[in-house]
DNA sequence: GATTGTGAGGTTTTT
DNA sequence: CCTCACAATC
């Protein structure tokens, strides 16, 4: 993870700090509003050195130093709800963990009773680094952790009161797709009207705004059976011992709602519950909060809605945005000040975010320096467009920047794989941040699937998984009689192979064995190997047993038989598994637990690849989602085109939603204000992405950046494409002002070139109309608005409907004329159907 | 019962 | 472009 300059830039500031401001506690919290309050700043109040707790080294004077106002205040407020709106950059981690500090050093909050709640495992990593800088040995009583795994630790220890297991298994999106497919497969719905994916969404959805089945809205023949679905999908799972995702936090709700004296324990034992990206929420989680904080109403809530960025995924940003009416005496602050960016930058930012159509109103600004202006790259192609990202890493470099101080972002995995090879080829070390995941390889997966069948045999996900794998001679037709014995019995598989000595199934139609005898020889053998397994498992610390399974299951000799490079590869997989499960033995006795297959397990649900960055040096390449929470010096917008960015999926027909777009907006407003000194944005005229090439022009979100503060190129390639480029109209790409500067880092730019102009435009014709550039426009109200499918007239083609929007430097598109085919025509040549 | 090939479908972002 | 599901073949 990239280190925070900002903070080690504030730190200087603050740590001479005895002073300290006045605890503002017992202040009764003012009605109004904002960052009202009038606590003196850190600097001007003088106290003696504070009493520090012990263990606690003596942070807690320097606890509110080198704050701004409102950072202090949301630091010091400690008596009620607080909401903190946390602009990009203005200190948000910081203030969480001066609070948490706070609390502990000079509220004297035992550390075990504040929860800090964050998104990822990276955040939540980074919370507890800072914690135990500033507290030391208290900081490691102090619950930081994801939402999910928080959940499962609570669940662990309690969810028996709710009918949670305490070894239950957590099953991942592949997992819960598998088991979504059986049940559809034994309701007998139709594939294809009712795919796995789209009904599992359904339930996850409903899950996420918290309904059960029978609180479902069913307004639909569909509904009914996606309710059958939800009910069927729960079964399995409780019978699995499984949870989903979404079921670590209901459950864990489950429990807080149930009465029993375990809910009683949870419920009180938190004082203090806060937040991070309290924008991401959904509505269950919101209700645990609620819940966990429910004894003391001490939550506080530290996020900024113009970053909400995963509404796809259950995030309602009217929770921050109504937070005020559910806790109608919160104090609410606002940190307003940006630290990390340049005024350029954070204008830019702001340029992009104003026209979001709904924003809780705040005024982000810096007093930073003015810095260089952004860079607006175009490029014609993919591979243009990593080159000149390549070119400028390198320039990057040279004027002193570290690598690891460099991000290449984009919107989608699937941008990753051109920039990857370009910088392979140019032999500049990266990392790429997510994208297929390594516990998402088969040997992975089967591996842990033994590892979670031996610490959770009713895991049936897990069971089919390795029944036949490596292959033993079980195929499909055992399998299928197999599963189907155990559900009829009501147990899981594991237990009817157990159970298989002792009985003699018959086929209820034929009266025959359902078994042939070497099938049930085979079911046998591996009821033993997995018997022994599992008895030596108590016994044997994770690695060994892991050792043990890849051996005595064959799964390795499997592998090694054949000697192709896959299976070599494979292999090293496996091994890196085990190295990374010796791993958390170690990390689990420095805590002074003893390692667990169980926790080992847990960890690697819970994780994603997303969380382990490290600090070498190299390029970090990775999506804006990925990138959210981080900073870098220098960072590579990439892919800045309409249809990419924002995103529109395949579906080839209208645009998307204003809620949709605002999304895209946020997002695009993240990814801007990563960048503390240097941003780069490049787009591409044509893109080659799933196979098939998409033309279109820069994206409108460029076009809200101020023209000021952008400088405006284009690569060679690029000017090429559209200088050389010959029309069908006959219409001549010579056009004058085009700049030629090379593509240089900024800092090392000469003077700048003007941005290209279209040339000017005759008048048309009384009672014509062109088609022009009002494409970028948000609203498509002002205008004519060509996009895709849009019906246009030349006048030598006739009618025409549009296929692709391109920038060639001015308006132009691909449109189909019948007669004609695919024309590649200038938009002023068009008239507007 | 296993292996290989073909086709179709879907393609965002993640705990 | 990739993965997955299913069919045909050994």
């Amino acid at each position: 993870m990239p280190p925070n300059v900002m903070a080690q830039r504030e730190l200087q500031l603050s740590l001479p700090g005895s002073a300290a401001v006045t605890p503002t506690t017992a202040a009764p919290a003012p009605a109004t509003g904002t960052t009202g309050m009038a606590t003196p700043m850190a600097t001007e109040e003088r106290e003696g050195p504070a009493e520090v707790a012990a263990g606690v080294r003596g942070v807690a004077a320097g606890v509110v130093a080198g704050l701004n106002e409102p950072q202090a205040d949301a630091v010091a407020y400690t008596s009620g709800p607080l909401l903190v709106f946390a602009g990009a950059g203005s200190g948000k981690t910081r203030v969480i963990t001066y609070r948490v500090a706070n609390l502990v050093a000079r509220e004297r909050v035992p550390p075990y009773r504040i929860l800090a709640v964050t998104f990822t495992n990276k955040a939540a990593q980074e919370m507890s680094h800072r914690l135990r800088d500033m507290l030391g040995d208290a900081a490691r009583d102090v619950w930081v952790g994801t939402f999910h795994a928080t959940c499962a630790k609570l669940l662990r220890r309690h969810g028996t009161a709710v009918g949670v297991a305490s070894n239950f298994v957590i099953y991942d999106s592949s997992d819960q797709k598998s088991v979504m497919t059986r049940v559809l497969r034994e309701l007998e719905l139709d594939e294809r009207r009712y795919p796995p994916r789209m009904v599992l969404g359904r339930v996850h959805k409903e899950k996420q705004e918290g309904r059960r089945p029978e609180q479902m809205n069913i307004d639909s023949y569909m509904d009914e059976a996606i309710q059958k679905a939800y009910r069927k999908y729960q079964e399995a799972l409780q019978a699995a011992a499984a949870l989903d995702f979404e079921d670590l936090i209901l459950r864990t709700l489950d429990l807080c709602e149930s009465k029993t004296p375990e809910a009683a324990a949870v419920l009180r034992k938190f004082s203090y519950v806060l937040v991070d990206e309290f924008q991401d929420t959904n509505a269950t989680q919101y209700a645990l909060l609620r819940a966990l904080s429910s004894q003391t109403n001490n939550l506080c809530v530290v996020g900024d809605d113009d970053q909400s960025i995963y509404r796809w995924r259950g995030a309602d940003v009217r929770n921050i945005r109504g937070f005020r009416s559910d806790y109608p005496n919160a104090r609410v602050v606002k940190l307003e000040q940006n630290y990390r960016s340049t005024q350029t930058i954070v204008a830019a930012a702001l340029g992009i975010i104003a026209r979001s159509s709904t924003r809780e109103p705040k005024e982000l600004w810096t007093s930073n320096a003015e810095g260089d202006p952004i860079i607006s790259l175009g490029t014609s192609d993919e591979r243009d467009e990593a080159a000149h990202v390549v070119a400028g890493i390198h320039d990057a470099r040279a004027s002193g920047i570290s690598m690891s101080d460099i991000a290449v972002f984009y919107r989608v995995h699937a941008q990753s794989r051109v920039l990857e090879e370009a910088l392979r080829a140019a032999n500049l070390p990266y990392q790429i941040v997510g994208g297929t995941k390594f516990y998402e390889r088969a040997e992975i997966k089967d591996a842990l699937s033994y590892l979670r069948l031996l610490v959770n045999p009713a895991s049936d996900v897990d069971m089919l998984r390795i029944i036949n794998s490596p292959p033993r001679g079980i195929g499909q037709t055992t399998v299928e009689r197999l599963a189907s014995l155990a559900s009829s019995r009501g147990e899981p598989i594991f237990e009817t192979l157990g159970a298989m000595d002792a009985m003699e199934p018959q086929s209820q139609a034929s009266g025959k064995p359902l078994f042939q005898a070497s099938a049930k020889k085979r079911l046998g053998q591996l009821q033993v190997l997995l018997r022994n397994l599992k008895e030596a498992s108590s016994t044997l610390l994770p690695h060994e047993l892991f050792d043990r399974v890849i051996a005595q299951t064959g799964y390795r000799a499997a592998l090694e038989a054949d000697d192709s490079s896959e299976n070599e590869a494979r292999l090293e997989n496996l091994a890196e598994l085990r190295g990374s499960i010796e791993d958390y033995g170690v990390e689990a006795e420095a805590r002074g637990e003893s390692p667990t297959i169980q926790g080992f397990l847990e960890r690697v649900s819970l994780q994603s690849d997303t969380d382990d960055m490290n600090e070498t040096e190299r390029v970090t390449l990775m999506t804006v989602h990925g990138a959210k929470g981080l900073e870098f010096q220098v960072v590579f917008l990439t892919g800045m085109e309409e249809d990419m960015f924002p995103y529109r999926g395949m579906n080839d027909s209208q645009g998307m939603d204003r809620e949709q777009l605002d999304e895209e907006r946020r997002l695009a407003y993240v990814a801007v204000t990563r960048a503390r000194s240097k941003l780069i944005v490049t787009h591409a005229s044509a893109r080659q992405i799933f196979g098939t090439t998409r033309w279109s022009s820069a994206s409108r979100f460029l076009s809200d950046i101020p023209p000021e503060l952008i400088e405006e190129r284009m690569t060679p390639q690029a000017r090429g494409a559209s200088a050389g480029g010959r029309y069908i109209d006959g219409s001549s790409r010579a056009r004058g002002n085009i700049p030629t500067g090379r593509f240089e880092h900024p800092q090392s730019l000469g003077p700048v070139s003007p941005p290209p102009r279209a040339p000017a435009r005759p008048t048309p014709p009384p009672g014509e109309r062109y088609v022009d550039d009002a494409f970028f426009d948000d609203s498509g109200e002002e205008g004519e608005v060509l996009r895709r499918g849009s019906k246009v007239l030349h006048v030598r083609f006739g009618e025409g409907e549009v296929r692709k929007v391109l920038d060639l430097g001015e308006p132009a598109v691909v449109a189909y004329f019948p007669g004609w085919g695919e024309m590649k025509v200038l938009a002023r040549f068009l008239k507007a159907r």
